[in-house]
DNA sequence: GATAAAACGTGGTCTGACCACTATGATTGT
DNA sequence: ACAATCATAGTGGTCAGACCACGTTTTATC
């Protein structure tokens, strides 16, 4: 018996999918509250089950939170745990690593491209004077620096692709932090053959890649 | 009553952890069947409830593939989902038509370079062959281009981005044919700068960005 | 009015029951 | 002996109902 299985069988991918649909419809944001489990079993039709099966599910992804007596509510996404579990899952062959290494690099240059070209002026000074603090690592300067591109598309693949790779545990060596600063300087300046060699022969020397 | 629950309250998280030391420990690899639920379900002493929430959890992921009747079984890492939930679920209101169309851009340009340095004469040979007969149109081209480099990562961002260009009807005007053919046998004489010049300004050409 | 207690709503978990599908082994027919 | 057929057992898929633990809200009490 049952029934006419759309074409999703496995109910609670359906579940996500009418989730999805859901948030978008109701234009649910980040911290919005979604309707409880026994409502959404109700209203979908479907077991209890089910529901908390596509939950789960997304909880492990990062995409909503969970509290105990609450409720389940939109999360605004970022440091989803569910990494350091793929990293010791089944990442760990160096294939993956090579590619996860190779793409950072390709999205930083990219995003460097992006910058020279899109940035607004101020920007740039105020990346600058930030990275003339000093105060920061490889890995935050670049997030750093990802900001300032205006393309929060190429943004977000960084961050996922950093986050993974973090969790591959390929991480770049940290250069000089004259280097850091050199580029934010020649950023500002709009100078491009001179920020990528920066970025090149004083950033991401010596790793595995070489691009160019 | 419960419950010593040692450190990550929500049992189905333990069984994620456990589950991923049981494969670990058995050296189990893509392919590999693990234990049925039920059989996890009492190992472990959780209802089978919990151990299903923690296997969804993880095929949505895509680190598990359950075959009904069956088992189920390691998935290789390759086609994980997570990009593509991220961008179901929060890239979807954004206007980003022109940061698709940008990015899409980039990741062409980024496998070019990788396909100077690393693709295998003969598939470059085979590429170009694949070119002359002149049976594609510019979205089949570059799907096939990007096959050709070796970063699978890389290709699999490509199609993402595509398909979501498509969606938000952000497509390339279609070039003149020979320009195709012509960046195939730059690319197989390894041609770098005639390559790129291909591309900017005879198949991208007045498309919305420029870059460089 | 402030405080404490009870009721309610929510997620967390377990159990047991079916269903649908697959693989395996026993049965049967030739 | 061999092949085709059928029965069975094992597996995932789903549901319903029952509790528990925790937070919020309402109510009762002082």
């Amino acid at each position: 018996m049952t029934e006419v299985n759309g074409s999703t069988s496995k109910i609670y991918l359906e579940v996500v999918e009418k989730l999805r649909n859901m948030i978008e419809k109701d234009g649910l944001n980040p911290g919005d509250k979604i309707p409880s489990e026994r409502e959404l079993s109700e209203r979908l039709s479907v077991g209890r089950s089910s529901v908390r099966e596509a939950l789960r599910a997304l909880e492990l992804l990062g995409l909503i939170e969970t509290r105990r007596g609450e409720g389940t509510f939109i999360k605004d996404f970022q440091e989803h745990k569910l990494v350091e579990l793929l990293g010791t899952f089944f990442l760990q062959n160096t294939k993956v690593k090579k590619d996860l290494a190779e793409t950072k690099q390709l999205l930083e240059l990219d995003c460097i491209q992006i910058i020279l070209l899109q940035a607004s002026s101020e920007s740039l000074d105020s990346f600058a004077k930030w990275a003339e603090q000093g105060n920061f690592d490889d890995q935050s300067y670049f997030g750093k620096l990802l900001e300032v591109n205006p393309n929060k598309l190429l943004e977000r693949m960084w961050s996922i692709v950093n986050t993974y790779a973090q969790a591959a545990q390929v991480e770049f060596i940290q250069a000089d932090l004259q280097a850091y600063i050199d580029l934010a300087l020649a950023l500002r300046q709009r100078q491009k053959a001179q920020t990528e060699q920066i970025y090149r022969e004083r950033i991401r020397q010596g790793v595995s890649i070489k691009l160019t």
